[in-house]
DNA sequence: CTAGCTGA
DNA sequence: TCAGCTAGG
């Protein structure tokens, strides 16, 4: 979900990655649960059904972390995958939402399946996606066996990120949401696949995507204001933390409000109608300084071939020949990218 | 979503 | 060689 930051985003603040080579070496940070997401909504057979090994268990968010890995190490990019913690108290109802809008779903799902309605039914069951917890174990193991590092956030995963951007333990946080840059992210990478093509929802089009770099700065400064008035911003239009936002109000009227008025605190003496389920200072101090893991150690090893076939082949039935083959890659693009980039020669390459 | 195949 | 298609687990 997140916040929804789209139309508040300049097009010039928008730099389009055209080609890949751009991001080699660097170190991005993928907020893991949202591509596990991602993978399980989108590898599906046409009705809806997951990709599953013998004992039925989901397979898809592995086939799909698996593979979306290898890719970006074959382009030089060096992932590391940060997961959520424990969610903030703050979020408990937007995480109840969530809960009630899946089991509707799941209900319209199996309505719709014994209806015969076999697209339609897909649409629902991808609406009520629930990452489980063995989904999480498994990505993490496989993550490990290919020698990728991964963080483990102590609550919101984007803002674990945020802080490893800060700090220059990452290049950029990769995500489509725009959460990290409310929570400080200098730089945000949206649309951060290598094949380009994406369809587009609904309709059997397909469109090419590119990547986009936002930086923090500049959009703070296209739009003349701080991260804590972008902040504001955010949560008058609406944020996990207050969902429905203020009603009434739109990106372009909450930029304006917080532009003339300097501050939330002095904008809300002008809005008697708006209502939190949150204090929204309370909400604006999260986002400013929200807890983040800082025993963090991020380091790349060797893909350990055994283990991932140990994982994907003999416990998930995935073919040992796509398997050895992407290994294979895998190996290369570490042996080029990622062992070589601390060596003493890479360092006096980069003087 | 991505790999691997197919037919121009 | 490459866009288009479909199987993958």
């Amino acid at each position: 979900m997140g916040v929804n930051l789209k139309d508040l985003i300049p097009p010039n603040c928008k730099t389009e990655v055209s080609d890949l080579r751009q991001l080699a070496r660097k170190i991005v940070a993928f907020d893991a649960y949202n591509a596990l997401y991602q993978f399980l909504a989108a590898i599906r057979q046409p009705d809806g059904t997951p990709l599953m090994d013998s004992k039925s268990r989901v397979t898809s968010h592995l086939s799909g972390l698996f593979y979306r890995t290898i890719n970006l190490v074959e382009n030089g990019i060096k992932p590391v995958y940060v997961f959520d913690g424990k969610p903030p108290e703050i979020k408990r109802i937007e995480l109840e939402r969530r809960k009630v809008r899946k089991e509707k779903a799941q209900k319209l799902a199996e309505k719709a399946y014994e209806e015969g309605a076999i697209e339609e039914a897909a649409k629902y069951v991808v609406q009520a996606i629930n990452l489980e917890s063995p989904m999480v174990k498994d990505a993490k193991d496989l993550l490990e066996a290919m020698g990728m590092p991964y963080v483990q956030a102590s609550e919101e995963g984007e803002a674990q990120a945020a802080y490893l951007a800060k700090k220059g333990l990452s290049w950029a946080t990769a995500s489509q949401d725009y959460d990290s840059l409310l929570f400080g992210s200098p730089r945000l990478v949206r649309n951060l696949t290598i094949t380009g093509r994406r369809k587009l929802p609904g309709r059997e089009v397909y469109v090419e995507i590119k990547p986009e770099i936002i930086e923090l700065n500049t959009l703070l400064k296209a739009l003349g204001i701080t991260r804590e008035q972008l902040i504001d911003i955010a949560i008058l239009i609406g944020t996990d933390y207050n969902p429905d936002g203020v009603e009434g109000i739109g990106p372009k009227t909450a930029l304006q409000i917080i532009k003339m008025h300097g501050s939330l605190e002095k904008a809300l003496k002008f809005l008697p109608q708006a209502k939190f389920p949150e204090d929204p200072l309370k909400i604006r101090s999260y986002f400013l300084n929200p807890p983040v893991n800082e025993n963090v150690d991020i380091e790349w090893r060797e893909p350990d071939k055994n283990k991932i076939i140990q994982i994907l082949v003999k416990e998930h039935d995935f073919s040992m020949d796509r398997v050895e083959n992407a290994i294979k890659r895998l190996e290369k693009g570490y042996r080029e990218f990622i062992k070589s980039s601390t060596t003493s020669l890479d360092l006096w390459f980069k003087k």
